[in-house]
DNA sequence: TAGATTGTTAATCGATTAACAATC
DNA sequence: TAGATTGTTAATCGATTAACAATC
């Protein structure tokens, strides 16, 4: 079970448990495919297929349990354990994910931030001081890090992916507008905030000059 | 042409146009889709019939002008002219988004930030003085705004959405952890970075806790 | 039991890859 | 001209949707 599980049904699953866990603040007791398809709005047959990827939750002519079903869907998405989470480069947006609450809400825990900018270390956000970059690798030697937030300029990005992976990063979550070479098996996340706009541009280009 | 255009090759433009500017700045002059293939990991093949989708830029025996498949997919992608956007939402994400200088140099012009928060409104982020929230409908039907970046909080979102609704706003970028309900001719992209965190936790799950 | 709804197989749809004739 | 590489059609692959028997 949950081997070769697609990418596309992956990406849906943040988007059920967010549902789900409103549905539960609702006091929503149980739920059918049908009902679900209609406020989420995938098809109610594109649900259950996703479902039996990972096991048969839910219960010919009842549907599914909500809190049961959201929490299978919590472990599944790996939500029974925190993650050691570092910030490298603390420029808005570095800082601006620091302040972030909700990450931690969801068990991942801010340990570190670096940056190599003289003016930016020594200065706390969320109660952590911002450490100069060259004490990195250390850092990451000594803590057991699962995730790393990649912040920096474009230019420095994948120098800083290279001392990750040799500090064995597991997963990076990649904010610079390039694409980072690393081994195989470590997972990256891309926001590339430019292809947004532009994918947004590409609409809008026909739009009332 | 450029109907019914599928979004999995509208996502793809951004990067052509990335990878592109690079070749670019090294003085590369010519390209094939096969070399062009290597660098940036599509198959030559989808490459091909990406391009062809909006037109033949290429040349039998030659390859593809870098020069002027840049330019042709700037075009595509709506760079020829510039965006007016507005930041709603002044917190620490909305304030990172307010320094981006890149947006800027694609074209995406910044001429309003708005909050409710009193201690927030006057501050001046980038050259732009934050403005009360109650005066956003008003400044958005004075200035004709492109695109709206949602900043707010997940409770706040889909209020000041239906407020950009109503002002005729044509694009909408949402930050906020939830799915707007909009007119269906209003293109919203979303940046849902709870997602993202929750797609590496689940490759991270398995992975000594 | 009858009705509802799942789990799962089969059919369809769409996207990617392969192949090759056209042509620079 | 010969070689290279596109543009485009056909084949394949994968994901979504439909259908329905199983079963609560």
């Amino acid at each position: 079970m949950e081997n070769n599980i697609s990418m596309a049904v992956i990406k849906r699953l943040p988007k059920y448990h967010r549902y789900l866990r409103e549905l539960l603040d609702k006091d929503v007791k149980r739920i059918s495919s049908k009902e679900l398809s209609e406020i989420i709005g995938f098809t109610a047959s594109q649900i259950r297929q996703d479902l039996n990827n990972f096991g048969g939750f839910g219960q010919q002519g009842y549907g599914y349990n909500v809190e049961d079903l959201y929490k299978e869907i919590g472990k599944i998405l790996g939500l029974t354990r925190n993650y050691k989470t570092v910030i490298i480069g603390a420029g808005n947006l570095g800082q601006a994910l620091a302040n972030y609450a909700s990450f931690n809400r969801y068990g991942f825990e801010l340990v570190g931030i670096f940056d190599k900018n003289p003016k930016i270390v020594g200065i706390e956000i969320n109660g952590i001081e911002v450490t100069d970059i060259d004490h990195m690798k250390q850092f990451m030697s000594d803590n057991d890090i699962d995730i790393a937030y990649i912040c920096t300029s474009r230019t420095g990005a994948q120098e800083v992916a290279d001392i990750l992976v040799e500090a064995n990063i597991k997963a990076i979550w990649n904010f610079a507008p390039v694409d980072l070479k690393v081994e195989e098996d470590i997972r990256v996340e891309n926001v590339h905030l430019i292809d947004d706009l532009l994918t947004l541009s590409y609409f809008l280009k026909g739009k009332n000059e």
